[in-house]
Parts: C-alpha cells; structure tokens; sequence
DNA sequence: CACGATGTTTACAAGCTTGTCAATAGGCTC
DNA sequence: GAGCCTATTGACAAGCTTGTAAACATCGTG
C-alpha cells in the first residue's frame, strides 16, 4: 500500500538531495530553492532533508560549497590533462568556467552570499592556473611580467564566467537571437587566437 | 494620531519603490526581494505596492526592465561624452559595465527570468557600441573586420560584467583580500591598454 | 464647495515555507 | 533472530507571503 520506504547512506542521501537542488537552482533560478519542491524531486519527504542539512540555510550552504569545490576539480582535471599543448589546455578551460551550470551556481552564490567567504574553497583556487600560465610564458618569452599573468587568467576568467551567464543577453543586444550559440563559440576560440598571437608569441 | 499619509503621483510612487527594490535586490540577494519589506523601507503599506504593480511578479518584471533601460542609457551617455578620445571613452564604458549594481541586477535578471526576452530594451543596445568600435579601428588601422570588433566588444562586456560579479571570488582565488579593490583598478587599466595597442595601433 | 478619481490603508484570507517531534522501519552486528 | 542505530515519515505548528476587498483621504476640477 505505502510505497515501500527506500534508506540511503548518508552521504549517499545527501548527494541526491543536493543534485535535485543544484538542478531547481540552474532551472528555475534563484526562487525555486524550496525544500517541499526538492524532497518531491528526489522522492522523499522534506524533513529528511532537514535531517541532512539542519536548516535550509545548511542545505544552501552545502550547495555552494560542492559547487566550487567541483569547479576546483573540473578546473585541475582541464589543466593537468594528458595533451598538454597550450591550444588544448585553454579550450578545456574555456569549457570548464563557461560551463552553464558552474558560472549560474557560482552567480547565484556571489549574489546571495553577501561576500564570499574567504575561509574555504576558493583559496587560491585559480592561483595554480595562474602559476601555469605564466610558467609557459616565461618558456616562450623571457620578459613576461607576473602581474600580467594574473591579470590574463582574470580576463579568461571573468569572460568565460560573464559570458555564460550573459549570452543570452549579450547575443540580443548584439542583434542575434538569444539562444544562437554560434558567436559563443565563434567568441571563445577567437579568444584563443588572440591570447595566442598576443601572449604566447 | 496616526502618521500622515502620503500621497504621490503614481509616477512617482513606482519610482521610489523600485528604488527600494533595488536596494534590497542589490544589498540581500535574489532572497531578499519581499513585498512587505520592501513596503516597509519606502514607508507604504504592501497593498499599495500591489496596487502600482498589480501582482510581485509585475513588480520584478518592471525591476529588470528598468535596469536593461538604465543601462543602456548610461552606456549611451558614456559613449557619446563630450571627450572623446579613446582612452577616456573606454574607461567611462569600462566604470558603466562594471558597476557593481548594474552587474548584479543583470545577473540576477539572468538568473530569475529564464530565457532573456527578445523583446524590450536589450534589443542591440551594444550594437550601437560595436558600431563605435568599428568606425574607429577602421579609421586607424584599414584592415579591421567587423566580427573582430563584435567579439571585442563581447569580451569587454563579458569581460567587465563578470569581474564586477565574481570580482570577490576572483579576489579569493588569486590570492588576494577578498574586498582589495586594487587588483580589479589594476585590471581596469591592463585591459584598456591591451585593448588599444592590440586594435588601435 | 461638492464631487470624482485614485493613491493609500486596514483587515482579512488562503496557501505555502521552514522547522519540530514522536513514531516507524530498513540495515547492520552480535 | 534480537536489538541498536539512524534514515525516514506523517502530523502538526508558527510565521510569513502574496493577494483581495472595502473604506478612507488627498488632490484636482466643475
């Protein structure tokens, strides 16, 4: 009669839990973060959430923690990948900060969470990148200056992550249609080129 | 006895209470967006925001129509200021785009409305830059191709609008304080000297 | 000055949201 | 198989949120 009453591991509980939300976040925005939604996405009642998280602010909190630390991960796996020509390298990390889901969580995260905690995650986070980046200078050009090293991974960065989340906009008010993905590629390896001939030369 | 009411012209009202909305929109997050408080900080009842709005949702809508509008009036201002040299005009363009409130509440419009509508404001309010751009490289440099200059214009937007946004964490992650707004002057400066030697010259 | 238009308020309602608590029931160990 | 741990549930509660309706007040106009 009841529907027969399904037990997970913790952890294992917590990673559905947190997967239906991630989904309602990059769905629905902002405002669809409700527990009842959640518990029915996953299948279960929402006290049980409650029983993972503590509070919904828990289950926030928990949120954007794994959404970094996965950017992290996807970020470190985009770097130190087997082919390691420079043309490569910036096309997976091109992919990984202009992944959808990373930019929409880590905006939703920087807007909600007043300042972003200094404490965890991203420590550093893209400090690696940065020391990889100006490495491989140093081996092409001897002149390369550390500062703008960083400055160019902040360039990448801050346009791989804008651009995701303001595509949309970006192609309408550039008079394509909204969804048109071809300037986001064109755009991306356009980019690639430019760093190249201007960085790498 | 009781306070005296107020009494604006409708005008006027909407005016203030989409200040207030900004306001919390800009300061507590997508969250913080409640009629009553909003109500509360402007010094009305709710149902009198209600009634300018007819429901919340017109009242957000209303919200992210005013800031594409307001936008692209500042942009508008920016690029047809009175000097006009390159540098100056870039930098004013640069502040308009990475001001942190026009920033959030595009993010935040990004994020809660779904798709972004072809229809209203947005409709090729950079186009009107990428023009700028263009008649300027041309005049420089004869060789200029017009998607160069979209993708630039692209990569600036993009560029601006995301370190606005994720400038904190960006902060974080390269090793910074999260709140030192020196690296992001810094930036400021790096890019438009990128920008003018690479296309200018 | 009366009167109409409309901005504003008070009172109220229906629904939903997070959170608590005791009871239930899988799964593991002895 | 008994018993413990704990994931899970149903029932309930307090509070808050959007929205409605009718009265009220302030302004402009004839």
């Amino acid at each position: 009669m009841t529907p027969p009453r399904v037990r997970r591991t913790a952890e294992e509980a917590r990673r559905v839990i947190l997967d239906a939300a991630e989904k309602r976040l990059r769905e629905g925005g902002p405002e669809a973060l409700r527990l009842q939604e959640i518990a029915r996405d996953v299948g279960v009642s929402h006290p049980a959430i409650l029983h993972h998280f503590q509070s919904r602010a828990g289950l926030t909190h928990a949120l954007a923690e794994r959404a970094m630390t996965r950017l992290e991960e996807d970020l470190r796996e985009a770097l130190s990948g087997s082919e390691g020509d420079g043309a490569s390298i910036l096309e997976r990390v091109f992919a990984t900060l202009g992944d959808l889901g990373h930019a929409r969580l880590l905006a939703w995260r920087a807007l909600s969470e007043g300042a972003p905690s200094e404490e965890a995650s991203d420590e550093r986070m893209l400090a690696g990148l940065t020391d990889l980046v100006h490495a491989r200078r140093r081996e092409l050009g001897s002149e390369a200056v550390r500062e703008d090293s960083e400055f160019l991974v902040r360039l990448v960065a801050g346009a791989m992550l804008g651009d995701a989340i303001f595509g949309g906009v970006l192609n309408v008010s550039l008079g394509h249609a909204v969804d048109d993905a071809e300037p986001q590629r064109g755009f991306r390896s356009w980019l690639a080129r430019l760093l190249e001939t201007h960085f790498e030369r």
